[in-house]
DNA sequence: GCTTGACTCTCCTGTTAGGGGAGAATGTAA
DNA sequence: TTACATTCTCCCCTAACAGGAGAGTCAAGC
């Protein structure tokens, strides 16, 4: 029978980690005197504290370890923690993959004007409008027409709080003129389609998200930005890039006020 | 200006975080009502709650984010986090290593007598001394004579607590008569040498250590063990083994509570 | 003006696996 | 007996929030 210190030296562990195995019930004194509350250990605890040992270094949390030196469910928890141990490692090389490019980045000089983050967007129900348009200036007037017209044609439809509104462009290629764009708004209800409007849901997405500050004009900038992140980190595209507008010109005086979010649907390559 | 439950949605950040940020200063709000305490965001706010997100989805901590957004130290901060993604990425494939070799074990229907755990063994004083011994059975009578041998040249001289003492077989294979092995005992302070007994320094060491428990003869099993542990995580030997005895004869009758410590020392392959 | 429901505030507790330290009691060696 | 080592319990601390209590605030409808 050693006394906690001798058998802290013996295990090479803490006194304190040998305290808090006790009070969770993980390992328990063989002894305890009841006049002092000394705690007295045993060999055979020096063994069975080895093969916590162990599996507390495989990753294991101290509840799971009590369940498998218990027996109980082990081969679940085992599994399950095999799995953990495959997406944490996916987490970390994908950390790992954002950092070098953040850095080959910062490396270049490059001025750091955008951001990218992965986002889920979730489901909407949004009405939507396809046009052929001649140039982006005359995208500015469309939107609140559409905006009426929906109204009218379904009295007390309502946009979603915060409001979610978005341009999916369906070339194959980049245009400047003669662009067939998609408008999409997200609404609280579902209305009565007609008109060239539909209203439909979209599904949750994961999307990477970049911030452009500025007019639209070089929102290409942030474009490139964007699909190069996507590229550099191994996503790949999965759905049409969405344009969504936070500040513009019906908030903002300032065009260098203007605030807008490409949004790119990805998945795992 | 928005208030926070809006800008939450906005930036798809939750409550809670956005509070969390004002109170560690890293995102305060552009204006707070001195009367309610209401916290109003800004539009450029959005833009730098991306930056902040996108380095919190790099693994920062928020004070390293703190330090980067300002502009303190940033590639050294990126740099450093680089090489901890690297430890990382080393520790999980180094669990999941082990966890498979543990599921494999498990499944062979190998009744788990044996626990692997790695060890830091500290430096140490000893004296040692090599013998040619006919017999293992030899062993037993000469260790605690040494013991003697020593305590008559060097009077005062004490063992360190908890003891450790453990033998080094010195033989290039496996031998069951005329054995060459090597006793050393850790001890408080340097004595003189003589007689076949040499004090030295013994480095501290990495091992992976193999509890066994009963008659000396099963031991076999006990290293088989260890070396099939050291070769199939990624490790290799990198000094002769020691035996570390714990319990014995000396203080235990039955056999069967007889305790023996294997100590591989390795160094990553 | 009043009520209702949505929104926001601060403050407190909980999460993991122990670490650090205070203050008191106990054990052991000289 | 004195001095020092060891052990005990109890309390607070970690990182980055989450959950919830209880109270105050806001806008809209009646």
């Amino acid at each position: 029978m050693y006394r906690i210190g001798m058998f802290s030296k013996l295990s090479r562990t803490t006194i304190k980690t040998l305290r808090h195995y006790d009070e969770v019930g993980l390992l328990i004194p063989a002894y305890v005197d009841e006049e002092n509350g000394y705690r007295y250990y045993t060999t055979e605890q020096l063994v069975k504290l080895n093969q916590i040992v162990a599996l507390r270094q495989m990753g294991f949390s101290i509840p799971e370890v009590i369940d498998i030196v218990d027996g109980r469910n082990v081969s679940l928890i085992l599994n399950q923690r095999k799995a953990e141990l495959a997406s944490e490692q996916q987490t970390v090389t994908e950390q790992l993959f954002r950092l070098e490019n953040y850095i080959l980045k910062q490396k270049e000089g490059y001025y750091m004007k955008y951001q990218a983050v992965i986002k889920e967007i979730p489901s909407y129900t949004v009405y939507s409008a396809k046009y052929l348009v001649p140039n982006y200036a005359a995208l500015n007037g469309i939107m609140p027409a559409l905006g009426e017209k929906v109204a009218k044609a379904n009295p007390g439809i309502k946009c979603v709080e915060p409001d979610y509104c978005f341009n999916v462009y369906l070339d194959g290629e980049y245009r400047d003129t003669d662009i067939n764009v998609e408008i999409c708004q997200a609404v609280t209800t579902r209305g009565k389609d007609g008109d060239g409007i539909v209203f439909k849901e979209i599904p949750a997405v994961a999307v990477v998200s970049v911030l452009h500050k500025g007019a639209y004009e070089k929102l290409g900038e942030a474009y490139a930005y964007a699909m190069q992140w996507v590229e550099q980190n191994g996503y790949k595209l999965c759905d049409n890039v969405r344009e969504s507008y936070i500040d513009g010109i019906w908030n903002k005086e300032d065009v260098a006020d203007w605030l807008t979010e490409i949004q790119v649907p990805v998945a795992k390559k």
